[in-house]
DNA sequence: TCTCTAACATACCAGCCGGTATGTTGGCTT
DNA sequence: AAGCCAACATACCGGCTGGTATGTTAGAGA
C-alpha cells in the first residue's frame, strides 16, 4: 500500500505543475500537497524546506525534460542540422496551446530564482550547460561530416541555437501569438542554412 | 519642500531597483519604502496598490527604457542593419557585470507575471511589441534602401532580433559569462549579413 | 506476534505580507 | 490668517506563509 517512490514523484509532478503555471513564489507548499492526496506532514518527510523541492525539480525533472525533447531525439537524424530544424518544428506542432502560453519551465525557473538563491543559479546553469554541450556535440559531428562549413564554431553555434530555443518560447509566451513561433523557426532555418554547406560542396560521408 | 513628481519618482526608482534585484513577488513594500526616505503610508498614497505600482514600471519606466536602449540610437545610423549591429555590441560593452548578472528588466518582470496578472501582460505584451514594431521600421528603411535583401520580411526580422536581444541577457544571466554575449554577438551579426545586400554597402565590425 | 522505524497525518506557530484606518503637517487659496 | 486638502506618517490587522512538534499507522524484520 505505500510506495515511497511513487509519493515522491507525485509531490514532485504536482510541485512541478502548479509551479509551472503560478511560478515558484506564487505556489505554496498548502497548494502543492492540495493537488496530491496527500499533506504538509508528508511533503516536510521527503523535502525539508521548499527550496529543496526547486532543487529537486531542476535536477531531475528540467534536466531529464530537456533531454528528452531537445537532446535524445536528434540522434535520429543523419544530418545533425536537419535534426534540429525538424525538432524545432515538431516541439511547435506538438507542443498545446495552453502550454505554449506558459513559456520554457526551466527559463521560467531560471528567470525568477537565479538571481535570488546561488544554489538555484548554479542547478540550473548546470542544465543549461548540459543542454548547449549536448547540441554542440552534434553541431561538431554535422561539422566533421561536411554538413556545416569547416569554419563554423560548434560551441558557439550551440549557445545560439540553444539561445534561439528557449527565446523563441519566452517571446511567444509574452506576445500570446504562436505565430511568432513560425516566424521565429523561419528565422533560425535560414541562419543554419546560412552557415550549412551546399549539397554540390559536401564532403562524402 | 514638498515635490510630489519627485517623491513618486523616488518610489518607482527605488521599487524599479529593488525589483529588478531580487523579483516581483520577492519585493515587499516595506523594503521599497526602506529605500526611500519615505513610508508606507507615502507609498499607498500614490499607488492603490501593490500591483499598480508594477503597471507603473511596465507603462513609465520600461517602456522608456527600451526606446532609449534599442530604438532612438538607431536613428543615427545611415545603414539601420548595420546601427542594430553596433548597438548590440555598444550595449555589450557599456553594461556592467552587475547588471548582466540580473539580464533584461522587461524579460525578468515578464516571465514572472505574464502567467499570474493579465493586466501585467497586456502591459508587458505592448512594451515588446512598440520594441519589436520600432525595430520593424528600421528594417524596412534598410530593405527600401537596398542595404537589406528584397525578399526578406521585415516584420520577421525584427521579431527574430529583438528576440536575440532579449535570449542574449537571458542567457547571458543563466550562465553568468559575458564571454556567452560576445558569442551570440558574432551568431547574430552573421544571420543579418546573411540576409543583407553584398554589394551595396559593406557592413563592418 | 511483537517491535521498531519509515511513512505519513494533525495541529499549531511566529513572522511577514499587503492593505487600511487614522492620524499629522506643509503650504497654496481666499 | 484661517481654512483646507493633498501629502505624508503611524499604528495596526487578518490572513497566509514556511516550518515545526507531535502524533498515528503501515508493514518489514526478529
Amino acid at each position: 500500500m505505500r510506495d515511497p517512490e511513487r509519493t515522491r514523484a507525485s509531490i514532485l509532478g504536482a510541485a512541478f505543475d502548479e509551479i509551472y503555471h503560478r511560478g515558484f513564489h506564487d505556489t505554496s507548499v498548502n497548494e502543492i500537497v492540495g493537488k496530491t492526496t496527500l499533506t504538509k506532514g508528508a511533503f516536510f518527510h521527503y523535502f525539508s524546506t521548499k527550496n529543496d523541492l526547486g532543487y529537486a525539480i531542476a535536477d531531475e525533472v528540467l534536466k531529464e525534460m530537456v533531454l528528452e525533447r531537445w537532446i535524445r531525439p536528434l540522434a535520429a537524424y543523419k544530418n545533425p542540422v536537419q535534426g534540429i530544424i525538424s525538432r524545432f518544428r515538431k516541439i511547435i506542432e506538438s507542443t498545446p496551446d495552453e502550454h505554449m502560453a506558459l513559456g520554457c519551465p526551466l527559463n521560467n525557473l531560471t528567470q525568477e530564482m537565479s538571481s535570488v538563491d546561488p544554489v538555484f543559479r548554479e542547478k540550473l546553469r548546470a542544465v543549461m550547460q548540459l543542454w548547449i554541450s549536448e547540441t554542440e556535440k552534434y553541431l561538431k559531428k554535422a561539422r566533421d561530416q561536411g554538413y556545416l562549413n569547416p569554419d563554423v564554431n560548434p560551441r558557439q553555434v550551440a549557445e545560439f541555437v540553444v539561445m534561439v530555443e528557449e527565446g523563441a518560447f519566452a517571446m511567444v509566451k509574452n506576445l500570446r501569438d504562436k505565430k511568432v513561433y513560425w516566424s521565429l523557426y523561419e528565422s533560425l532555418k535560414r541562419y543554419l542554412e546560412s552557415i550549412s554547406q551546399k549539397p554540390t560542396e559536401q564532403l562524402s560521408a
